[in-house]
RNA sequence: GCCGAUGUAGCUCAGCUGGCUAGAGCAGCUGAUUUGUAAUCAGCAGGUCGUGGGUUCGAGUCCCUCCAUCGGCUCCA
């Protein structure tokens, strides 16, 4: 007999040889039948793995991620079969599991596959699914393996087992299909109801650029076709949100061939929208003691060479500005963080003074590779919205509190409330990859984690994920559709006092280093409106959001009321328009509505006479007639309702 | 940068295997209509078919170059 110890610290006796399937009949029947994959003593075993030695078990079902994951993993083999069947002659590589659904790697050689291909992989692939054929695995030689590979030419397979140990190798069976594999599989291929693949595209064997370059596949499957439609139809919210298309629709910015690839242009509507975020932020960042300065765009090559960011700047980058001057260059500036170093160069600082927290909408430029631009949210030139915190590393603490809190604001204003933080520390077996005083760093550490917790902020911490020059806290933001993103580092670093020879007077009369901080709530403004766009579906919240009521007179006699309609709104600082288009009032509500604008104040006979307007909500809500000032009232209750004060 | 796909009017799209002056809807303009909660009607105007080259009697359609966009890969001080 064996000891079994469950998740919930129950330990069961079984014979020697039961499976995870045996655990879960045990428990009940129900879960018998979800059981996908399990995790036996830290390693993912497949449910039908005997057991031959005492343990901890955890069984994984469908609403697992480690369950999702085999369940994608085996899928990934059922299409690499379908695939094989359909394209005799390709080499298969890799085939894992990805956040979202899987891909396969494959080498279709001279043969080429498309979107028009799709629907008869994912037929034959359910084909062989319906087959409801087992997973089984099996330990094989090396030589085994690597004869099996070299005798269909597939070159891919054989690197992949030369590096592999002997003894430790084994394969997958299904149907008539065998793949190299470590494990991780479903029960059978019954239980894979919908299978989609969703797109092809190039990615090089090994992620290598010099190495052959590959199709992958990429696809997504699940137990229930219901689970597949609703999937599909979240990608269909996705692309109506996507933010290059709603910055288009609602003229909020543009991009231009002339001007350059990455370049974006901000059109009134969205340059307006911008200074609204801004104001906000700044409004909140002098009350927080924040200063602001202003810094040039461009920096003598010497200034990057003393950040040290001019050794890694490459051909790659842009190239540097020439002068008339011999040997004279600059550089456009890839951050803020050197200019303000210099700033706080300018003059000595005693330790009473401190700390000081310099703050600029500093806009820089990186030459992004061109594949890898995208609409706001990677382009070529972008505003941080950029501060830079030198204090003593007894003031470490108090100071990323603040900028937690900060952070914090900025996120529940703009209507993000699912989020937690990642804090990024040393890996502690490296510790030549980093630079500054452990000690110093210990209290980084230590002063970020307190500062997570006093705030109360749901986080994790990630071993090794920080950078050279200090650890860091990020937040991981989910937006309405449930995407994350990654908003609003914050960083601490010993590096550039280090390299600015940044000082200030302690009380002890001597000269010390400070610390510095490194934050941006929004990261870019590019960036976070593009992701604001996608979050709200371009329903901006009501203090930012660009035209907050339209007055829609029924008929060109009530023009004129209208405008003293208009009139009283922008005496109380509401963005409104008036329609006064010769056109029906469905069509002008219609095109409010797809414009986004969320009230409509549509006016005639009765309002005028009344001194009223009958408010229609984006979205169909009907409120009635409302006084004019009813209305305004109404307008600043709901902003006061999310944008609290600092 | 690499692989693949795409590029037709301001926008969304048609245009079969190359064949007369390239089509539609919306937006725009003109006129009629004066309108009550998601499209009033009619007319007009608008395109060197991304760019440059080639094949052909003939190219939006086939081939090549470049540019841009999209999906990935790589990269992101």
């Amino acid at each position: 007999m064996i000891k079994i110890t469950l998740p919930d610290g129950s330990i069961k006796e079984f014979p020697i040889g039961s499976t995870p399937m045996d655990v879960a009949r045990s428990i009940s029947e129900g879960l018998a039948r979800n059981v996908i994959s399990a995790d036996f003593n830290g390693t993912t075993v497949e449910s039908v793995t005997p057991l031959n030695e005492d343990g901890h078990l955890t069984l994984f079902t469908w609403r697992n991620d480690e369950g999702k994951k085999a369940f994608w993993h085996s899928t990934s083999h059922v299409v690499a079969q379908a695939l094989e069947e359909l394209y005799p002659g390709i080499k298969l590589t890799i085939g894992p599991a990805i956040e979202n659904g899987f891909y396969y790697d494959v080498d279709f050689g001279e043969q080429g596959i498309s979107e028009k291909d799709f629907p008869e992989i994912e037929k034959k692939a359910l084909e062989i699914a319906r087959g409801k054929h087992d997973f089984k695995m099996r330990a094989v030689s090396k030589n085994d393996a690597l004869e099996l590979y070299k005798s269909q030419g597939n070159e891919f397979k054989v690197e992949l087992i030369e590096n592999l140990e002997d003894g430790t190798i084994t394969f997958c069976d299904h149907d008539t299909f065998t793949d190299l594999c470590r494990g991780g599989h479903i029960p059978n291929t019954g239980i894979i109801k919908a299978i989609k693949i969703l797109n092809v595209a190039g990615a090089y064997w090994r992620g290598d650029e010099n190495k052959p370059q590959l199709t992958r596949v990429y696809g997504i499957s699940f137990p229930k076709q219901k689970e597949l439609t609703e999937y599909l139809q979240l990608l269909e919210e996705a692309k109506k949100r996507d933010h290059r298309k709603l910055g288009k629709e609602l003229e909020l910015f543009t991009f231009s061939r002339r001007v350059g690839q990455g370049l974006p242009l901000w059109l009134p509507k969205g340059a307006a929208l911008r200074e609204r975020l801004e104001q906000f932020l700044k409004k909140a960042q002098k009350k927080a003691g924040y200063e602001m300065v202003i810094s040039p765009h461009i920096g003598q090559k010497e200034l990057y060479v003393t950040s040290g960011h001019y050794a890694k700047y490459g051909e790659d980058s842009f190239q540097p500005i020439h002068t008339p001057k011999e040997d004279e260059e600059f550089l456009l500036k890839p951050m803020n963080c050197p200019h303000h170093c210099e700033i706080y160069n300018s003059k000595p600082f005693s330790y009473r003074e401190l700390p000081k927290r310099y703050a600029e909408f500093g806009t820089v430029y990186r030459y992004e590779q061109s594949g890898e631009l995208h609409g706001l949210t990677r382009v070529r030139g972008f505003t941080q919205d950029d501060a830079h915190i030198f204090c003593t590393p007894e003031q470490l603490n108090e100071e990323f509190k603040n900028v937690i809190d900060l952070s914090l604001y900025v996120l529940n204003s703009l209507g993000f409330d699912n989020y937690r933080a990642q804090v990024s520390v040393r890996d502690l077996d490296n510790p030549e990859k980093y630079i500054g005083d452990p000690k110093n760093w210990e209290k980084a550490e230590q002063a970020i984690i307190n500062a997570a917790e006093e705030k109360g902020l749901e986080f994790a911490i990630e071993k090794g994920e920080a950078a050279f020059y200090g650890p860091k806290l990020d937040f991981m933001v989910k937006d309405a559709i449930g995407r994350n993103w990654q908003l609003g580092t914050i960083q601490v670093d010993y590096n550039l006092p280090e390299r600015f020879d940044l000082s200030y007077k302690g009380s002890d009369n001597e000269l010390h280093r400070p610390v510095m901080i490194h934050r941006a709530p929004f990261g870019s403004m590019e960036r976070f409106i593009a992701l604001l766009l996608e979050h709200t579906g371009g329903n901006f919240p009501l203090w930012l959001i660009p035209d907050q009521a339209i007055i829609l007179p029924v008929s060109e006699k009530h023009e004129k009321y209208a405008e003293k309609v208009l009139n009283s709104l922008e005496n109380h600082e509401i963005r409104a328009l008036v329609d006064k288009r010769n056109e029906t009032v469905g069509k002008k509500i219609r095109e409010a509505e797809m414009n986004k604008i969320p009230f409509m104040l549509i006016v005639g006979e009765n309002e005028e006479s009344e001194n009223t307007v009958s408010v229609r909500k984006h979205g169909g809500e009907d409120l009635g007639a409302i006084s004019v000032s009813g209305f305004v009232d109404l307008v600043e209750k709901e902003i006061n309702s999310t944008l609290k004060s600092f």
